[in-house]
This record gives structure tokens, C-alpha cells and sequence, in this order.
RNA sequence: GCCCCUGUGGCGGAAUUGGUAGACGCGCCUGACUCAAAAUCAGGUACCGCAAGGUGUGCUGGUUCGAGUCCGGCCAGGGGCACCA
């Protein structure tokens, strides 16, 4: 079969979406003003990256958006549906390095392109705010807000431990360094200490986390991985004493007398058997200036990998440095106190104490150095004597044991106890202990030594050190003349763009030349969206609140953390810094599945594109050949669509054939949203054929002729079909509302059955009220499938004689008496078991009920001629009689 | 290792949230139309069985008049986090 569409009565899908797009743009009815005085409603769809091509997930996210954005217009909202450009980052570079081509040309070019392959899709966006991230009037009020965040105190300068990319030459973010890798290059991630400009995002954990709660109409998933990014544990932070005598005599100003630690477990205090930090902890960077062999281990712990495979093929390893430390509850008991290399710097304060009965990284390094073990939690039903520690920590719960007078308490009693105890215990005036909450979420480091991106507003003076650019001389425009024939950030390099007069002294300056992480720019795009015409400022706050939060958000899981969790975080520091008046920029979160497909190798095991490969036979006996040549092909799994692996399907080229409708209904049908769905050809034909269905059904229910009124009453033939109207316009006004978009199209597919049974039992000159039922039933169809085929939904209402757009009208309304049935159903079960069924009366009483289920012969053959024990009516359900 | 999700025909998946398991689509089978093919239309399609009937939602135990749905224990697949004290 081809898409062929010669055949005349056939839709001319290509003919017809190109009209219909043209007729919208030209009335702009996809316009959305800032004063409409109708309830707001904002469907956002996640910003691609102008990569050049649009690929199927993009076509899946952006035509759900679209169902979304047209329903919520004929429900009679203000609908705000905007589409911009995501358009800074990498492969603009990396294009210009390998193709010669300038950044800013290959990126506006792509945006060219894949706008042009949206609107082919027929979306109803509001082209008019399109916004593109590189463009310096979106990236001039970013600056600003870099400038407003410093003054508000969010933004730090540090030198700090950073993930260094050595393949894209840049520093990574922690969200953005997967299992070790970069999440763009997939380059393994080594570790440099750098100058980062850093957004305190740490500051708001707390906040971030607690929220979580509220987003109820966000994927409990999402909700769960970002609380578990955000990592929130209490403990305390206990102070121990050095033990004088120890702490060697030779250092430099005052000794250290005291080492603080964070736990999480302060009732397992009496099982302490050592003292670790870690090894770029300053007490360790001390020790070692007068400890060679220290300074050696420390050295070897720097060395040791960083990848995942590293830290799990890793040897606990520590150096005894003979400081021994003082239990805080007995001054007699001294600890041993080790630099070790299982200790991070940047949690808690880079120190512990170590209960390896209880924790199974410190069982590991008692182990290795003979320290032992003292177990001080029993677990239930465990003899506290015959209770020992091997080579297992135990980490559950119990009561506590040798741990003098915390003996017998649960562990959150004994937690309780003692850092109620330390709490009141001081030295040198100062408490012991205090509580503490500490999280895993570190603070965002932005600085990209990229040139492809927005320019940090910064100047560097020697004599003023750093100045931030005075607002009014904004932007900091990016330069166009930059090279790319060296690796290395092209702005630094740059012949003269850095050096400028510092804006405090006058003297001469330096830029500073790292650029923002792609992830800032794309934190506030939604806001922006709400009035792109704002020159002066990144936001209009009366018109963005009126609009924010986002109702609906739509993207990948692949966001799960980094983008949403940037963004919510931005959107807080915009609430700070007078930008926005909500800390929450998306009210409704969906995350969609993926668009997987067959995959196919040739002989020789290379990666063949689907659009070189000819199926044949269907079924079991399906078989892959090349198009070309006939060469037989292997088909393989099925997975994500990648360039990799040479399985996409270029939406283009399916528009092309099918159109754009076709496209659009497939990637709706079948699978749930959240799942990924399977591209195949049978399916796309599947789409394609019901198109034609539909079209062919609406030129038959055009063909009936009806009175212009309503008619009086309505017969049993007339009855039949409103209802499977009404009952289909109830199910997917739900179904749309609640995302379930193939429910949709199955409900849309049995209205679509029900009318043609209905047109086929017509006589020539049906009755006036059948005619009129038929009518619109016709008219109703039309409308519920116009989210999904907006084009055939157009031309079919045209058939119709309708002078209006479909796209402008008004959801139908549903008459509620037409869902309710006069009689009803029941099944009848015995023991559970369905023997039959009986059909009563919609308000029939039980004994009425019951009685006709007694009646019937499956149930007396069931019983026996024996009466029921009990007979279980379920009003409107089911009648169960157990014998 | 820790946390989470999923498991239903040949396939994608429905199931009013404890009430007729398999809606809808794909695929397949039969028939009509056709010289033929495509398209279209009509009918069938969980499994075993000629039938009566029986079995059936990963496995296993339980709660219930009634379990795909709830609870316990396994198994399998997928995802997130991971030397975070």
C-alpha cells in the first residue's frame, strides 16, 4: 500500500493541510493576547535545541501540547501556547569546528529549518513570541538577572573542585555528570579545581524539597528523584577534642585542638573505634606539610579515579596519623585518627567517626587495620551476648547494647539522649554538639569556558578585583569574529573583546570570559514567554503572574532533575529579586515516553536505516530486505530512536507521505503517554486508513439531508445514535483533561464504528429525527477529533456546510439525560462465578432484583433446588449468589 | 547495596479504581466485490476441548460473597541514586 492520494475520492491530506495552515496563519487566531479576559490557561511544551531537523519525540511532545492547547480553546480559555529555541551549546561549536561554519549562522539556519518543519505539523502556537536563547534581546535580561541575583546574594565566585569534561573542554555541573561520564560527550569526568561563578542553590534546599509535597499534579516519580537529589539527613555536628599530647608540637601558629564531624547516627557513639577525614581536609593538608609519608598517601588518594569503576573497585585505604582524639563522653578513651580515602570534602565537614559494627564502610576499614568492632545495637530476638559483627554492619533497628547509659534504649532514644546530652556539655564555651541537616544537593556551578553561550556580566580589575558590568551597559554582547582552530574557550582568546576599562576605576580590565550553562537560560524561558515585547526587563511581573505558573508542562523524563530542578530553583531567586510573584513555575508536570523502533543490521552487522529497508510479509512470517539491492536484513530489537543506531524515522519524510494528521494520530494511539510508543509502518498505515475512514464517514453523514430545528422527540433508531454521541464527547473531554490520549483514540475510533453502523442501517430518506441525530452525531465527531487532526477536522467541518473554523469553535456540549440508561444489565454470579445475566429496571429495587436473578435457569441449575445462603446485590454493578 | 516503577491474548494496550478480564487498534483467518491485485465492506479471533464444560492477568500464599486491582513472600524486566557518614 502507498500513501498515494490520486485517488479522487480520496483526502488529498498535503493539499489540504498546507491550506488550512495558510487559512489560520492568515486570521491569527492562534494569537494570544496579554488583555484576554477569558480564564487563563498555559500549555507549554519543553524547547527543543535547533539541532537542524525535528525528530519523532519532538513531533510526540509537541503534537500532546497542541490536543492540550486546542481543547483548553474550546473549552473557552485564554490559551497561552508559545514555542521558542533553546539555542545556545555545544554542537553550534562543534559544527563551526568541523564544518567551518560560524555558530550564530549554523544555529539561526536550524531554526529556519525546524520552524518550518513545525508549522508543517499544523501546531496552534503563537509564533508572534517566539524567542531564541542566543539572541542578545533574550540574553541581555539574563545578565540583569545575573547582576540582581549577586545583589541579592545568590551568586558566589569560588575556587572550587570541578568535573572537568575533557572532551568538550568544559566543566560540567554534578546533575550533569552521569555515571562518571558527561552527559553530552560521554567522556569520562576528571576533577580541576577552577574560579566558578555559582548559583547558591543549596540555600534553598530546604525550600525546594518541601514544595515537592505541594506539586500534586506533578509524576510522583519526578517528585521522589528530586527529593532523593535533594538528599535531606539529620544528624549533628559533634565536637571532639584533640588529645594535646599527640597533636605534634612543630606547627605553625595555633595547633588544632579539635576536630568536628556530622553524623547521622550519634547513638551509635559508644561503638566509635576510629577518626577519619578526608584527605584534602585542611586539618589533613597540615599534617602532612610535616609528615612526608602522609603527604605521599595523600598524594596516591588524588590519583585514584574518579569514574564509578574506580570508586567501586576501590580498596578502603587510610594513614594513621597518630593524633589520637578524645571520646566527648570519656576523657580517658582516645581514638585513633586517620586521613582516609573513602571521606568527601564537600559533605558534611569532611569528617567522621567511624561504628563499624553498625556502618558498613567503616566494618570494611576496621578490617583491613585491626581495629575491631563493638556492636551497639541489638537487633529484636538477638541475644545481646552471643550478638557479634563479622564482616556484615548491621543497619537496622534495635535496641541498644555496651553503650553504658544508653543501654536498653530504642535508637531514636539513645539519638535523642546523647545529642541532648552534648547538646548542654560546652567546650570553650561552646556546645559540643548541635543538630544539624545537611542535603546532597550541592550548589550550581554555571562557568562554561564555552564561547557559545551568554556572557557572564563580570569584570575582572586588579586594582577593584571583581566588578560586575553596570546595568546600563548591557548586553555583553557576544563578538562574531572568533577562531576555532584551537581547543579552548575562542573568547579568551580573542584579540581584543576582554580587555576594557573597568567600570570603578577606569583602569584597564578584563572581561571575564567563561559563559552560563545552557540550563540558566532555559530555567526562565517560560516566564519570558509571557511578554517577549518587554525590552527593559526579563519579565512584566503583572503580566507573568497572570499567566504563571505554567498549567501544563510537557517534556521528557530526561529532565526529571536538572532542568525542573534549575528551574524551580530560578524561579524562587526571580521571586527574590522582584521578577515573578510565584515560587513554582509548573503547577502541571507530564513526562512522555520515548519513540522507539525496530532496529536493522545487514550482513555484515552495520546499522541500517528503516528508510533503506522493505518489509515484507506480515505477522510471524515478517521479513527485512534491503530496498535497494534485496540483500536480506536482520531485524533486531526494538529501541530508542538514535542516529547511533541508525533507527529514526524522519518526520518529514512521513509527513510527506501521510501527512501531518496521520503522524500526529499514531503518536497518540496505542500507548499510554507516559510509556514509549513503537513506531511502525503498520501502525502509521493504521492512522493513515482510519484518516480516510473518517473523511469517507463525514462525506456520508454530509450527504443526509435534515431539518434545520431540533426535532421534538426522537425515536429509538435517532436515540441509539445520540447516545453513542454523548457518551463519546463524555469520554474524551475526560480522557483529553487527564492526558490519557489513547483512551481518546479508542473512544474515538468506537464513536466513529457506532455512527457508520448507524449511516448503513439508514434507509435512503431517513426519518427527520434520525437525520438530525445523524447530523450531529457528523458535527460531534468532527469536533472531538480537531485536537488530534486539525487539518482533516477542517476540511471535514467545511464538508459539513459549516461556514466557521472548527479550530474557533466551541467544545460540544453534552446533554447528561443522554448518558442515563432506562434499563440495566446485571451480571449474575454464583459463587463468584458469572452463570448469566438479567436486565431490569434502572431503579428497580433489590427484591425486584433478586427475584429475577432466582428466576433464571443457569441459577437454578446452579443451586440445585436448594435456596441461597445469601444473595449480594451491587446497585448498578453486579448480583453475586452464593450457594 | 539503597529507593522506585512495571509484569494482562501473537503484539500495543483497555478494565468505571474491589464488581462481566481482554474495550480500541495491529496482526491473523473466512467471506463479498474484482480477470487479478490494492483499497473497501461483512464476519471471526485469550487458551484447552468435537462438545458439555474447564482454565486464565509473572509465581506463591492470604483477605473478601467477589481480586488484574488490596496484603505477605518470591521471580523477571526497567529506571533513579550510590564511599553522602
Amino acid at each position: 500500500m502507498t500513501a498515494d492520494s490520486s485517488k479522487n475520492e480520496r483526502y488529498n491530506a498535503r493539499a489540504a493541510e498546507t491550506k488550512w495552515q495558510k487559512a489560520w496563519d492568515e486570521r491569527g487566531i492562534y494569537a494570544t493576547k496579554n488583555d484576554d479576559p477569558r480564564p487563563k490557561y498555559y500549555v507549554l511544551e519543553m524547547f527543543p535545541y535547533p539541532s537542524g531537523r525535528i525528530h519523532m519525540g519532538h513531533v510526540r511532545n509537541y503534537t500532546m501540547g497542541d490536543v492540550v492547547a486546542r481543547f483548553k480553546r474550546a473549552m473557552g480559555n485564554a490559551v497561552l501556547h508559545p514555542m521558542g529555541w533553546d539555542a545556545f551549546g555545544m554542537p553550534a561549536e562543534n559544527a563551526a569546528i568541523d564544518r567551518k561554519v560560524h555558530p550564530k549562522e549554523w544555529t539561526y539556519a536550524n531554526i529556519a529549518a525546524m520552524k518550518k518543519q513545525l508549522q508543517s505539523m499544523g501546531l496552534s502556537l503563537d509564533w508572534a513570541r517566539e524567542v531564541a536563547t542566543c539572541d542578545p534581546s533574550y540574553y541581555k535580561h539574563q545578565q540583569k538577572m545575573f547582576l540582581d541575583f549577586t545583589a541579592a546574594g545568590l551568586v558566589k565566585r569560588e575556587y572550587r573542585k570541578v568535573n572537568w569534561d575533557p572532551v568538550d573542554n568544559t566543566v560540567l555541573a554534578n546533575e550533569q555528570v552521569i555515571d562518571g561520564r558527561g552527559w553530552r560527550s560521554g567522556a569520562l569526568v576528571e576533577q580541576r579545581d577552577l574560579y566558578q561563578w555559582v548559583f547558591k542553590i543549596s540555600d534553598y534546599a530546604e525550600e525546594l524539597l518541601e514544595a515537592l509535597d505541594t506539586l500534586d499534579r506533578w509524576p510522583e516519580k519526578v517528585r521522589l528523584m528530586q527529593k532523593n537529589w535533594i538528599g535531606r539527613s539529620e544528624g549533628a555536628l559533634v565536637r571532639f577534642m584533640l588529645d594535646a599530647a599527640t597533636v605534634p608540637q612543630n606547627l605553625e601558629g595555633q595547633a588544632e585542638t579539635e576536630l568536628e564531624i556530622f553524623t547521622t547516627r550519634p547513638d551509635t557513639l559508644f561503638g566509635a573505634k576510629f577518626m577519619a577525614i578526608a584527605p584534602d581536609h585542611p586539618l589533613a593538608t597540615a599534617a602532612a606539610a610535616r609528615d612526608p609519608k602522609l603527604a605521599a598517601f595523600i598524594e596516591e588518594c588524588k590519583h585514584l579515579g574518579t569514574s564509578q569503576e574506580a570508586i567501586d573497585t576501590a580498596e578502603k585505604m587510610g594513614f594513621d596519623t597518630g593524633i589520637r582524639a578524645i571520646h566527648p563522653f570519656d576523657s580517658s578513651w582516645k581514638l585513633p585518627f586517620y586521613v582516609a580515602n573513602f571521606i568527601l570534602m564537600d559533605y558534611g565537614t569532611g569528617a567522621i567517626f567511624g561504628c563499624p559494627a553498625h556502618d558498613q564502610r567503616d566494618l570494611d576499614f576496621v578490617n583491613k587495620y585491626g581495629l575491631g568492632n563493638t556492636p551497639v545495637v541489638c537487633p529484636p530476638n538477638q541475644d545481646p551476648k552471643t550478638f557479634v559483627i563479622t564482616d556484615t554492619a548491621y543497619d537496622g533497628d534495635g535496641r541498644m547494647i555496651n553503650s553504658r547509659f544508653l543501654d536498653g534504649m530504642t535508637i531514636a532514644e539513645a539519638k535523642e539522649e546523647v545529642v541532648g546530652r552534648l547538646e548542654k556539655a560546652t567546650l570553650g564555651n561552646r556546645p559540643v554538639a548541635q543538630r544539624q541537616v545537611n542535603y546532597r544537593l550541592r550548589d550550581w556551578g554555571i562557568s562554561r569556558q564555552r564561547y557559545w553561550g551568554c556572557p557572564i556580566p563580570i569584570i575582572h580589575c586588579d586594582k577593584c578585583g571583581v566588578v560586575p558590568v553596570p546595568a546600563s551597559d548591557l548586553p555583553v554582547k557576544l563578538p562574531d569574529d572568533v577562531t576555532f582552530d584551537r581547543p579552548g574557550n575562542p573568547l579568551d582568546r580573542h584579540p581584543t573583546w576582554k580587555n576594557v576599562k573597568c567600570p570603578a576605576c577606569d583602569g584597564p580590565a578584563r572581561r571575564e570570559t567563561d559563559t552560563m550553562d545552557t540550563f540558566v537560560d532555559s530555567s526562565w524561558y517560560f516566564a519570558r514567554f509571557t511578554d517577549p515585547w518587554n525590552e527593559t526587563a526579563p519579565t512584566t511581573p503583572k503580566i507573568a503572574n497572570e499567566w504563571m505558573p505554567v498549567d501544563q508542562y510537557i517534556g521528557g523524563i530526561e529532565h526529571a532533575i536538572l532542568h525542573l530542578l534549575y528551574s524551580r530553583f530560578f524561579t524562587r531567586a526571580m521571586k527574590k529579586t522582584g521578577h515573578i510573584g510565584m515560587d513554582e513555575p509548573f503547577a502541571g508536570l507530564f513526562t512522555q515516553g520515548m519513540v522507539v523502533h525496530e532496529t536493522y543490521r545487514d550482513k555484515a552487522g552495520n546499522w541500517v536505516e528503516p528508510a533503506n529497508v522493505t518489509i515484507e510479509g506480515m505477522g510471524e512470517s515478517r521479513s527485512a530486505k534491503l530496498t535497494a539491492t534485496g540483500e536480506p536484513i536482520e531485524i533486531g530489537s526494538i529501541e530508542k530512536m538514535s542516529k547511533s543506531k541508525k533507527n529514526t524515522v524522519d518526520p518529514d519524510d512521513i509527513i510527506e507521505a501521510y501527512g501531518a494528521d496521520t503522524a500526529r494520530w499514531f503518536m497518540l494511539s496505542d500507548s499510554p503517554p507516559e510509556r514509549d510508543v513503537i513506531w511502525s509502518e503498520e501502525g502509521v498505515q493504521a492512522s493513515w486508513r482510519f484518516l480516510q475512514r473518517l473523511w469517507r464517514l463525514i462525506g456520508e453523514v454530509a450527504g443526509v439531508t435534515a431539518p434545520a430545528d431540533r426535532p421534538a422527540s426522537f425515536g429509538a433508531q435517532a436515540l441509539t445514535v445520540r447516545k453513542a454521541a454523548h457518551r463519546a464527547l463524555a469520554n474524551v473531554s475526560d480522557d483529553i483533561a487527564k492526558l490519557r490520549f489513547n483512551r481518546c483514540v479508542a473512544h474515538i475510533y468506537e464513536f466513529a464504528n457506532a455512527l457508520s453502523d448507524a449511516i448503513g442501517s439508514a434507509e435512503t430518506a431517513p426519518s427527520p429525527d434520525f437525520a438530525w441525530a445523524l447530523r450531529e452525531a457528523g458535527d460531534i465527531l468532527v469536533r472531538l477529533f480537531h485536537p488530534m487532526m486539525p487539518h482533516l477536522a477542517e476540511e471535514c467541518w467545511a464538508a459539513l456546510g459549516h461556514g466557521t473554523m472548527v479550530a474557533t469553535e466551541a467544545w460540544p456540549q453534552i446533554e447528561p439525560e443522554l448518558l442515563i440508561e432506562t434499563t440495566i444489565t446485571l451480571p449474575v454470579q454464583v459463587n463468584g462465578k458469572k452463570r448469566g445475566e438479567v436486565t431490569v429496571a434502572r431503579d428497580a429495587g433489590e427484591t425486584e432484583i433478586k427475584a429475577a436473578v432466582l428466576a433464571l435457569d443457569e441459577v437454578k441449575k446452579a443451586l440445585d433446588g436448594k435456596s441461597p445462603k445469601k444473595v449480594i446485590v451491587v446497585p448498578q454493578r453486579i448480583v453475586n449468589v452464593v450457594a
